[in-house]
DNA sequence: CCTGCTTTGTGACGAATGGCACAGACGCAA
DNA sequence: TTGCGTCTGTGCCATTCGTCACAAAGCAGG
């Protein structure tokens, strides 16, 4: 499902600053040679082995990373944002390794890839541009170290405040999917909602949480 | 402590493929500019929100990266090996964050530490290097999204044997170190160990380990 | 040999989580 | 309205792990 979006150089440009310094030339040849897709929530845009021809740009919605085991169990690690760059993509793609997690349009999404060559010829040509890459090349590496600190000593109740505080103040979601982010049984989310909402600090409607009292939240997941 | 070993671009291009296609004018400068140090086991070779003006090669020995929070607890994240880089430095390095870990002598280590506009400049100009750089970035998100994975759905007699196998057939260490390495109580690792060895997958002395059935354990990690 | 430190072993108990088995609530479609 | 599927709530119990409180064993220095 590949198509032009209405004025696609401006918006790869305006949700990607470091792309603004190149050479008009440049711009050009990779406006041309970028594919601007666009796919509804729920979209898996890419999984484990999937080849990877291409280093995806997000232009809007969100992406969830995920990875699931054999047993079928799911734990969420990281999202893409709007300006950034699905660069486990990269690591397949410029050092030439298979991914190994998968990706999932979290909301309705609109995304450019770029293809390896290009990214390669920016990465060498331009400053501003490895920079942008390798920030978020940190950035990745700091979420999931922040993960993994959190998976080893912080208590579900603890993790799910957070993960309520950042979603908020309006959470749309079922209590599986909230599991299912977080690698832990459903039950123990239904309860752990429970609580908090019984303390005030979230109200709760069929798939939607509200966000009561980020402060006490906050508290929380402290 | 800084030495000059005795014959530092040799041993820098032979731990180091990617340097080799170097013209010799940038290896040359590459040599000269590389500061070569060596450390003791244990030495604290960075630490987080330490500043990190270059970019560490690990030229002999083994660094492990850690991380630990407020109340003290630590875990380990990953290890850098002969012949790799600390890549969180240098996400730090040119992506200007901070780097959120700790990096120690597991061993005695020897390192290069190549300064920033060096490195820069070698992504800019040589595709070996870029393709080194980044698979080398692939290959810790991948190492951190197992150990995320693990953390979520293994029991801790899993990861326990897998640690053993993989360093193993002798391991050199104390209960308390690899409970810090795996991020649980001492107590824990002392039992499971004691019901390894009661099943004869291993045999315990004082800070070492023998694996006795690497089969059975490769079992039991699984 | 004594002494003291580090390492390892162990029992008892509580807290956190998982998993099962349902029941009830809600929403949608026929 | 009725029926059906999904979502949520809950009781119950097993397992895993953490914590505390020691005891025992091994090593090193005087």
């Amino acid at each position: 499902m590949t198509m032009t979006s209405s004025n696609p150089g401006h918006r790869l440009s305006s949700a990607f600053p470091a792309l603004r310094a190149l050479p008009p030339k440049l711009f050009e040849r990779l406006t041309a040679a970028a594919a601007f897709r666009f796919a509804p929530r729920g979209t898996i845009l890419f999984t484990r082995g999937d080849p990877c021809p291409a280093l995806p740009f997000l232009l809007t919605g969100q992406v969830r990373i995920t990875r699931t085991n054999a047993e079928g169990k799911t734990i969420g690690l990281y999202t893409i944002l709007p300006g950034e760059a699905c660069v486990i993509s990269n690591g397949a793609l410029l050092g030439a390794l298979p991914f190994d997690a998968t990706g999932v349009a979290a909301t309705e999404v609109e995304l450019a890839s770029i293809p390896a060559e290009m990214v390669d010829q920016l990465v060498a040509e331009e400053p501003a541009f490895r920079t942008f890459l390798f920030r978020l090349y940190g950035e990745r590496i700091a979420d999931l170290m922040g993960l993994v600190e959190a998976l080893a000593f912080q208590k579900l109740d603890q993790r799910l405040a957070r993960l309520l505080v950042e979603r908020g103040p309006r959470v749309k979601a079922t209590h599986q999917s909230l599991a299912d982010e977080l690698g832990v049984a459903r039950e123990m989310v239904s309860r752990v909602l429970r609580n908090f909402a019984d303390r005030g600090l979230i109200e709760q409607h069929r798939e939607v949480i509200l966000v009561a009292d980020p402060g006490a939240l906050e508290q929380q997941a402290a």
